[in-house]
DNA sequence: CTAAGCGATTAACCTATGTTATGGCGACCG
DNA sequence: CGGTCGCCATAACATAGGTTAATCGCTTAG
């Protein structure tokens, strides 16, 4: 089995995202760039997915920014994550049958689309692809995960920071983000939609931040100015950063064709 | 390839679980009964798994409840969800080297354990409870994000609706819950870090539930009398409880062994 | 039997955040 | 060029939920 180097197809986004958790064969690179072929645009706040709605097509983000949301039937909304290009849009709705969530475009965007055959095919021929994209959903709870913990324990200026610091890291290892500047195409209303609370009062904690010299603000354009005491405010715990970046285990472990000399400590907890 | 009838080898919950998304054949059923061969017992409020620490084993809760939670440096803390019989603890956080959250017994319980290398033999021979795996993981977050939803977007008295609703729903289906009534091994405390609420505004909204006429607590037993005004107090999802429970979709696509005939309706949204 | 501790309950008070309302500014439209 | 619309900004006011503190069982330990 022939290894390229771990990397990026320079238009395919799945790639760039599988290949930082494995190394990819050809046959598995090749696989990736064959789902992405048929690509389709869509304009800023289009639904891709619609809660209720019954699904038949998975979508991969190649371009661009969306929200995954859900909302109350009174009108309540609460936005789930932010979605970057190589993420994956209603992979598990069809199994659902009918999403629980919705996903609208922040932005014009580029979507691939590909047939849920065609997933049943990754997982039946191509274990390490399999396993890497259960990796990237774990990763993508555990970004949920603590987002629930903002929402439940940190204080309106304590979530805001946090999710500022979140954005600047997350932008920066898909060089998005140079030197504490990055764009972030949102609205206050989706801001207040993604931390649980109302416009007018992000608006003041936002305000709060830049009269404390944290952040500057020009339009959609953030600028971070004091990283490390925005981390602080936010309790932006290190673990969660290590998470959001690549990881070294994958490959040594799951991944692997064959069973890999497993270094697995026994020790028990406590 | 023979399949037995889905259901559940009497000691097996995670044969229960991944049995209630796809009918198991003699070979994976074999494969799970032997991951959980080894059995240990924990007593209550033990740590099986603490975030920071590093990581060497998969457990699977067969016996008891627990929960997962995460803290703030502060000690400010976030329950993510309540683990039930069936569920997998720490596969995870395995991959990502170090925990990003802890998992806590409730009660007593009883785990097993088996290594990460077990779980590699899983994804590697059998693609179908791979699948089922990566189902199960969709489903818990389906349900990490309804919290979501809640902490953000619903006020108190229709959090602790919907949580009684969705522990009454989650505990029906094993048959932990029966006519109304079921018992919740938590103190109040443990209700508002999983809610995101005081314990006194916990006690306050519980009384008021039960002044309306709609719950009666006896210690940590709770007897639901008005399932239907307590939906709708929670704005209880119905497409929510859909996800919770069993799957039609799954066995019919991924799980498939050989292409099952798609019948994918290619209807773009909107 | 008594002490200690944990959890439930309630009251009084406080504050972080929500609500409502108003104005300003730039972009787009006819 | 004037109107409308979307978004930002700020003020004044309202309230859901937090905090503190005290009491009341139970259960467990001795």
């Amino acid at each position: 089995m022939s290894i390229v180097a771990a990397g990026s197809a320079p238009d395919s986004p799945l790639c760039t995202k599988l290949g930082s958790y494995l190394a990819l064969t050809n046959a598995e690179r090749d696989f990736l760039v064959n789902l992405e072929r048929n690509v389709q645009r869509r304009p800023a706040k289009h639904d891709l997915l619609q809660q209720g709605e019954q699904y038949g097509e998975v979508r991969v983000l190649r371009k661009g920014w969306a929200v995954r949301h859900k909302a109350l039937p009174d009108g309540r909304r609460q936005i789930i994550n932010f979605v970057l290009p190589g993420d994956i849009i209603g992979i598990y709705s069809h199994l659902f049958e009918i999403a629980d969530h919705s996903v609208t475009t922040l932005t014009s965007v580029e979507v691939a689309i590909f047939s849920l055959d065609q997933l049943a095919e990754l997982f039946r021929g191509f274990p390490r692809l399999a396993a890497a994209l259960a990796w990237s959903g774990a990763r993508e709870e555990a970004m949920v995960a603590e987002r629930l913990l903002s929402l439940g324990r940190r204080t309106a200026l304590e979530r805001v920071a946090h999710l500022i610091v979140e954005m600047l890291r997350r932008l920066s290892v898909v060089q998005l983000a140079n030197r504490g500047h990055f764009t972030l195409p949102v609205t206050q209303e989706i801001l207040a939609d993604a931390l649980g609370l109302s416009i007018v009062h992000i608006n003041r904690t936002l305000r709060r931040l830049r009269e404390a010299g944290l952040i500057e603000i020009n339009g959609q354009r953030i600028t971070v100015i004091d990283v490390a005491q925005l981390a602080e405010i936010g309790q932006f715990d290190e673990l969660y950063l290590h998470l959001i970046q690549a990881p070294k285990r994958l490959e040594r472990a799951i991944a692997s064709e064959k069973t890999a000399p497993d270094k697995e400590g026994k020790k028990a907890p406590a």
